[in-house]
DNA sequence: ATGAAAGCGCTAACAC
DNA sequence: GTGTTAGCGCTTTCAT
């Protein structure tokens, strides 16, 4: 007899049947579950008491359908980045658990085609708000302009191109990379070479043109083209250990986690750190720390961005206000013994 | 005169705007953009190019609520695990990106009682399918059952509760631990440390018996309480080093990415690695050949087993089977030239 | 090969 | 304080 009862997906209990067990309106339940001032409460509490008997859970897609709206928040990222991306997440979250609002998420793989389309599934899904951080071949935010003429709150964190149409989060790069130098300055080095990451990125560039405008204040020569290099994704790691090998360098700036963690291994290995030279980076912090010895660094806190990018977002929808260029203030975190 | 202008958010074109154009009827167009065999390819291009030219976009809320389904496959993640989480992420996406689904995602913040939130959130968005990693307060899987009721798949990765009730997949972690401990003995290893995390978690306790199950195998004396350690939130460094003194280890077993870098500075520091111990740990794979000295490790794909995970939900959609157990294969990665 | 009409579950005017 | 009714944008019978 078993076999005669196939699998029915249940029939979700809705606010009609709620109305109909109950004999009230849909409407009058409708309006109880969300505490309108016109029921009673004596009315409130019965339909309260039977949703949670039965339940009752809201159809959102329905809800926000009818009332045009979604409470979905799209974050869009270029990549899986173990330092910087999960604190990002994790800000974003700290803010948007509480607030009724959801998250869905896009890969761009750093792939400009991809954010376009992620783009348009922004727009079909009708999200309330946009915070993306850029894929690397990404010029300009052309393409994000129609979220904007649909009325979607777009907030930039991060891998950002600054413009008039659209707030960005970020920290302030050229400073960073200005403040370590100097830091490095200031403790006798005057030999320094420049880590960098792709320079298509306009985070790289304006952490390059810090590193090389803190040369100058300082009245230090300028760094040539060989005191600055760009790791890709195929360097290898002997080419930067000649580099190192090639000047007598005494400090060395790091841009970013990555490639903090990337060279470490090449500075241990040619016995640079600590016994000859001094390294400075940027980074969210996790991994200086850990690192043994450990390494000075200013902190570029991942979970600071998320945050804050959340929180422009939301405030700006409850008050719809300009664009805006937040920066998040860095912080020297000291951490060697050698410099 | 400007301020006369007030923002009215842009009534996007929908199937029935576009239906006018045409002096076409609304079904017709909604069958002519999703290919219906119906529809006289001449008017689907007309369509079509109708479509592209005011750059109609589909409403997702409307459609999926049309359809009683929705496309978007919930992922639920206890924490912001950097090693981890980046590369099961990276799975996930890679086989999703291009079927249709997106992703909403979830963290619990490792407490039950957002978990059970977060189920009726998947209720209420009427995911298709829920991709699961457990709260470390998760003691069984009831909460989740109303998603199976409700029809929806779900699939428990990585920090899951056998049970028969869902489909998981991991890796086979008493296995990975037995392997670790034998790997060590072959290299004449006999008195072995264990750093483990959190015993409450079913992870923690199953590489706990591989362990303790490895030295019977080997005729080794069973790990004392001593031979043990369980790594807390709080669990100071200083605490670590006296038990790495305390007797005279030659080998250790780390069995997770963060408890190596919580653990490898006080190796170095005390010039017992790989000076006097050898070390396995389980690991994700980007930490340990980035440390200097590199650290052999049993591989622990969060890559696989995201791609894992989401392949078998996709293939469980297409045709639903039953509750399977699904053991991602480990894999020695052998680094160090010491052991 | 296309049109007409109904309805998914919910909320918000508008009645009373 | 509660009921009536309409409709969000889309798909899908059913009719022609």
């Amino acid at each position: 007899m078993d076999n005669y009862f196939i699998f029915v997906p249940m029939n979700r209990i809705n606010i009609k049947d709620l109305a109909k067990l109950l004999s009230l309106n849909p409407s009058t339940v409708s309006r109880a579950l969300s505490d309108h001032p016109d029921i009673k409460s004596e009315t409130k509490e019965r339909v309260k008491a039977a949703a949670a008997e039965f339940n009752y859970l809201p159809n959102l897609h329905a809800r926000y359908f009818r009332q045009k709206s979604s409470r979905l928040i799209a974050l869009v990222l270029p990549e899986f980045n173990m330092y910087f991306i999960p604190g990002l997440m994790d800000g974003v979250n700290t803010v948007l658990k509480d607030s009724g609002y959801s998250i869905i998420i896009f890969f761009s793989d750093n792939s400009l085609e991809r954010e376009k389309e992620i783009v348009n599934y922004c727009l079909s899904w009708v999200v309330e708000g946009v915070l993306i951080s850029l894929s690397e071949h990404t010029k300009n935010c052309d393409h994000l302009l129609p979220l904007k003429d649909a009325g979607i709150t777009v907030v930039l964190l991060d891998k950002v191109i600054h413009s008039q149409d659209f707030t960005t989060v970020t920290i302030d790069d050229k400073d960073a990379a200005r403040n370590a130098v100097q830091y490095l300055y200031e403790n006798k080095k005057t030999h320094i070479l420049g880590i960098f990451a792709n320079p298509s990125l306009e985070i790289t560039r304006l952490r390059v043109a810090g590193f090389t405008s803190a040369h100058l204040d300082a009245g230090l020569p300028p760094p040539g083209d060989e005191d600055i290099v760009y790791i890709y994704k195929d360097t290898k790691s002997e080419w930067l250990e000649a580099k190192l090998l090639a000047k007598n360098y005494d400090g060395v700036f790091v841009m970013s986690d990555e490639l903090l963690m990337y060279s470490y291994a090449s500075f241990r290995k040619l016995q640079l750190y600590p016994q000859k030279i001094s390294i400075v980076a940027i980074s969210d912090g996790i991994l200086p720390i850990q690192l043994y010895p450990q390494v000075s660094h200013f902190l570029h806190s991942g979970y600071e961005i998320g945050k804050k990018a959340a929180a422009v977002l939301l405030s700006t929808k409850k008050e719809p206000s300009g664009v805006f260029h937040h920066v998040i203030p860095i912080q020297l975190i000291r951490l060697d013994s050698v410099v």
